[in-house]
DNA sequence: CTTATCTTGGAATAATCGTTCCAAGATAAG
DNA sequence: CTTATCTTGGAACGATTATTCCAAGATAAG
């Protein structure tokens, strides 16, 4: 007998994460969502619940359509330290170059923000940090038993370093940081896990 | 014959720095500032002119007063690699644990605000960047002639990898990292451009 | 002590914040 | 077509935003 929602959230969402990603939610107010994705705020407030929770969602989705894929996709792929130069070429050209140019990481953006320090955000974060290390790691092994690596490097150390290198062009890209100095900085961290053949 | 100032600009500015670096200048009010200073508005916007103004200082000064003492003392010290492993433990110090534990970099944070595009903004996080690397190429030169760097090694790419490193550790240090993984992710890269008999 | 000049406290401004509320509209089952 | 139930547009809410303004207070020179 009820009505049933006039717009599709799954669309709404995803017209806030680019939003939330591309402003920044702190300074995006609820009159900005509405004009963007032409949604009313009860609709808003009756689908999502309230800025904090509609921040939290953005950022969940944006994990799962943006970040997850690429993670996985470098986590398969087994070429070792190619694959891991070819996922920041990728990294640096999204960041610097197309549609997302100088947005920066909507994760990495939002470790920086004021409610970062909330268990719901926080645990989003946390998620993204394992994901990526992890498929780091994952390209760092096959590396290994390609005979890539250089000997005595410990992985876990050297996935931990790629994984704040990428923070870090994250950061640096959305201050106009150029993709030439980028990618050099990607590269010298990289050379130096290889062995003198391979690099 | 006029009245003179009943404050002192300068420690005002210091606690505005405060203010900003631990909460966000984004999220800080006016009404933030005069409280914690205890200075009117009438006497911050007749001595500062504005927010915008305020924070530019506050940006400003965190750089001279912060950052670059630590830059020039890595630059001086002329011990190389050790030169800028101490530099990376202190700073992971300094962002996990005393007084300012969890409050990140005021200038890494400022990548991320709304305001970074603005050229008086933009203008410090370049100065600062190009300070850091500076300092960073200047501890390799002396890693250099000390041998201590493996041979094929770009100094310039090396330190924006490491002015990279150092970034992240901001960021990741106000979401909750830990000291051990962070210093553990450093420690990777520089064994990556030591000699292995330096590592 | 008068006086010129700056500073200060605090009220007032208009705009925006996130959120709530309710009548009007839309839907689909009976 | 009636009716129960949800959705929607839009007004309204109090709180907070940055900023402005002005009378009252403070200072130091003459």
């Amino acid at each position: 007998m009820p009505d049933v929602k006039h717009f599709d959230p799954e669309v709404t969402l995803d017209q806030v994460v680019a939003l939330f990603w591309q402003r920044g939610a702190e300074v995006t107010g609820i009159a900005d969502v509405v004009q963007a994705t032409g949604v009313s705020r009860s609709s808003l407030y009756a689908t999502f619940g309230g800025k904090a929770q509609l921040q939290a969602a953005a950022l969940g989705r944006y994990l799962e359509r943006q970040s997850r894929p690429v993670f996985e996709a470098l986590a398969a792929d087994g070429r070792g330290l190619p694959a891991i130069a070819a996922f920041f070429e990728r990294l640096v050209a999204a960041r610097c170059s197309g549609v997302h140019a100088r947005w920066g990481c909507l994760v990495t953006n939002t470790h920086v923000t004021a409610n970062a320090g909330l268990p719901e955000i926080r645990e989003i974060l946390e998620r993204h940090h394992d994901a990526l290390r992890a498929a780091m790691r994952a390209a760092l092994e096959a590396a290994r038993t390609k005979g890539q690596l250089r000997a005595g490097l410990d992985p876990g150390a050297a996935a931990e370093a790629l994984t704040l290198q990428a923070y870090a062009v994250n950061l640096r890209s959305r201050a106009g940081a150029e993709a030439g100095v980028l990618l050099a900085g990607v590269r010298a961290v990289l050379d130096g896990f290889a062995t003198s053949e391979e690099r």
